[in-house]
DNA sequence: CGCCGCGCTAAGCGCTTGCTCAGTGCTGCG
DNA sequence: CGCAGCACTGAGCAAGCGCTTAGCGCGGCG
């Protein structure tokens, strides 16, 4: 059986932050996104300069335009890789071929740990979606809605099939969306909680919200 | 008895967004309290220039200065107000004489209702943490520390009554209030859920995640 | 060797930012 | 009426912003 933890896996070899973005290229540039996720998530879009960006990656200011046209691309390029693993995640939880509980909590589990591990470029990805330009922002959009539908499907078959109890199935979903993507904003790397730990509890958590095994 | 209802009533007499900072004084200086939090709301703390304050207000940038400080002063006016009431909702709730389930829903009601329907002062409040200086974060944070509080009372309580079936509290705390908060962020007043709408389904979903008559 | 092309830097341009200050008009008191 | 007090404005300062441009150093090719 085929589980979101393998969309997690394949996408990324390694566990630091840097090995995340291995499919940028050239090197200059990853290190300027890495650079850029890094300040991004600290400070937020805004208030970050393009010196701090090019700062943190060893270089000079100027050289951010070679590699990007502007600073709202960079934001874009990070948004949109982001979502890109985020909807991965849940559409391959969403098509998994277990019970609908069974899937449920593999998307849960895989989509919080991811929100943990990597809660720096998780917070700039759900937080910082207004700084994007016009056109941008809506093809992110768009992923969000297939991230939304993907969720929406695994309730709707547990209701179908009898294993979840759920009056009001958008709101739902758009509760546990909620409640996986806030974990960003609260998680920190030096607390008491490992991303897997997260994970399970908030697996459980949610399969008590749509009433599984009652 | 005495509900949290109560407190959301006595702290605001109208349903407007200016109608709830009826406290602040003198006019004009309510005046520019209101524009910052639209701004702030809609376009971030650190992307809003002070003119775009002002200018909101009918006023001249110079203004702002009379009666604030600096443009970080407004931001804690703000989050000071708005943690005061979070707080005083999860207080009186945790404080009420009905039983832990009872309590607890009262809590996610009105603390719920209040996210909704003054989203975008809920949004600065809980989202715009970062942008404060050093002393006033500590303050606000000690503040949240203790709604944090208010919130695990009730649900150890109900643990202790064996109300609730709840393997770990102090995650499910961070869960529940996170739930919450995180209605401040996706919250549309144009959306087709009203805040009381909102308030009961979350009533019933956080009910459900410490599987309260089980 | 000579020199082309590319990645990068030093310097800085035009503009906006948070904030200041001298001065203006209006309100209320004698 | 006269003037003191105060909320407020017009103009602008120093600093910092996103971004541009001229030119430098260096590796590869004829």
């Amino acid at each position: 059986m085929s589980t979101a933890q393998d969309a997690e896996g394949a996408a990324e070899g390694g566990t630091g932050e840097a090995a995340a973005w291995g499919e940028v290229a050239p090197e200059a540039a990853r290190r300027l996104l890495v650079a850029a996720v890094g300040a991004f998530a600290e400070r937020g879009y805004h208030a970050t300069t393009t010196r701090d960006i090019a700062g943190r990656a060893g270089m000079s200011p100027a050289a951010l335009y070679i590699h990007y046209k502007t600073k709202e691309e960079l934001l874009h390029r990070i948004s949109r890789i982001g979502h890109d693993r985020a909807l991965r995640i849940l559409e391959t939880a969403a098509d998994g071929d277990g019970s609908a509980a069974e899937r449920l909590a593999d998307a849960v589990v895989t989509f919080v740990r991811w929100h943990a591990a990597h809660h720096t470029t998780a917070r700039v990805v759900q937080y910082e979606l207004d700084a994007l330009g016009e056109e941008h922002r809506a093809e992110i959009v768009e992923l969000r809605r297939r991230s939304d539908a993907a969720v929406r499907r695994i309730i709707n078959d547990g209701v179908k099939a009898g294993e979840f109890d759920v009056p009001d199935v958008p709101g739902t979903t758009l509760a546990v969306l909620s409640l996986c993507i806030d974990v960003a904003r609260w998680f920190n790397a030096e607390g008491r909680r490992t991303p897997d730990e997260v994970g399970a509890l908030y697996a459980d958590l949610v399969l008590r919200m749509v009433a599984a095994g009652s």
